[in-house]
DNA sequence: AAACTATTGATTGCATACAATCCGTCAAGT
DNA sequence: ACTTGACGGATTGTATGCAATCAATAGTTT
């Protein structure tokens, strides 16, 4: 973060994408802040061209909204937004497993084995090392999308478990929670390992629609307070579908 | 096309996508030719400014893929790339269809009856209408994923649905084809009106499966002769997967 | 002749200046 | 008092100029 050097390899862009999409992740940006082009070229340190391009990405990929001449806006959750998203992941991935379930190897499983494994010491300290289990969590997930071997699928997966709202929900899990989730995990190692696709498919879906439950549970005050005031608690929708 | 007129409400990124979106669609760019943005910015009359955002978004939905520095080529399509597409599309829209029969209600079965009723007489004047039958094909599977209410799946399945290579599946459809994609249509109204999720889902999932079969019939060479050179035939691989 | 290096041309990446648009405010009219 | 209209400030959208980077070519060396 202090370097600032001027020997940056990444592109401008690149780094204004970082940035404000840490800024989101981490809840500095409220939920239906408005970011303008030019305080976040200022914060990251680039022109507003470079912003403009990582807030498009950033658009894309659903972490903002952002509408003509109106600028980009903090992109909120609805109860249904967090459902959508977690059904779709539920079904893809459940699907993905099935696929690994067929496809893997044994290095495959060996690896997936000791991701799993690295990950019990990381649940056990519980309260600060959230950031670096939902790493190896996001980690885990992904690698056994890339046995499957559907890059698409990997991507809308990978996409969806990065959203913000992902993030801070494993700050609400209890123990027990967790818990569950590294049995989960296990069970799916074995299930992958002995190539019970079905098996594999019901596990992860399991897995996928409780941590829904949990994260739904912890209630729509789920934004979480940032390290600046917080102006003004938002609406709990902002946008609302246009009734179609 | 011809309106030309400064009265243009869109903005120039707009124009800019959309001109280099049709181009790629309709085959005047060959695939693995390079697009470089002066002279996409002077065919749509923009400068290039709009043009690097229509290419960065163009990337996004997979349309072409673009390197730092390099620029970008219009996106090819591999056996693998293909099935992997069809193979997700049929996961979310069976699994949509389904949802669709489940919550679909009167007024939703008679428009999707409707629609499907008003492709006959598309898929009969069939050699050139192709591009009509097709709008209305991803009308069809469009409010189908409408009625099922989950709005990720609903942009996922539609950007799959605009990749250029499908519009271009069309025209290689035999009218046994086109016949049998139409009996299709029929049973999804019908196990849709009866509130049938599985037949719902079944038929769907066949229906996009036998696409694919048909798609990749069509073999390698399905790059159409664009209306221009062709600066030779490139090799079938552009991106090569870096083995990971 | 082959390989390696330097240079040139073209293209992308970025910054900045300018134009178009939007939103809030205030004034005037009904 | 309420609506309507216009003005002003701020922000986004676009164009253009310049710097950074890459690819290809020519030239030099082994």
């Amino acid at each position: 973060m202090a370097d600032d050097s001027k020997t940056d390899r990444r592109t401008a862009a690149e780094r204004a994408y970082v940035s404000v999409r840490d800024s989101i992740s981490s809840g500095r940006f409220a939920v239906g802040e408005r970011l303008t082009e030019g305080a976040l070229a200022e914060e990251a340190k680039v022109s507003r061209t470079p912003v403009r391009e990582a807030l498009r990405r950033l658009a894309s990929e659903g972490f903002v909204t952002l509408s003509p001449h109106a600028g980009a806006i903090v992109k909120g959750w609805s109860e249904k937004d967090v459902r959508d998203v977690f059904e779709t992941r539920a079904l893809i991935e459940s699907h993905a497993a099935g696929l690994a379930a067929r496809h893997a190897n044994a290095a495959d499983v060996q690896r997936l084995a000791a991701m799993a494994e690295r990950m019990e010491p990381l649940a056990r300290s519980s309260p600060r090392e959230v950031m670096a289990y939902s790493e190896a969590n996001r980690a885990f997930h992904a690698e056994i999308l890339r046995i499957a071997g559907n890059l698409r699928m990997e991507e809308i997966a990978l996409n969806f478990m990065d959203l913000g709202f992902l993030v801070r929900s494993y700050a609400q899990f209890e123990t027990e929670d967790v818990q569950r989730s590294l049995s989960d995990h296990r069970q799916l190692v074995t299930a992958i390992g002995a190539g019970d696709e079905r098996c594999a498919e019901a596990v992860m879906r399991g897995h996928i629609l409780s941590a829904a439950l949990i994260f739904r549970g912890t209630g729509p005050e789920a934004a979480p307070r940032g390290t600046r005031p917080l102006p003004a608690a938002p609406t709990p929708e902002h946008e609302k579908e246009p009734s179609r």
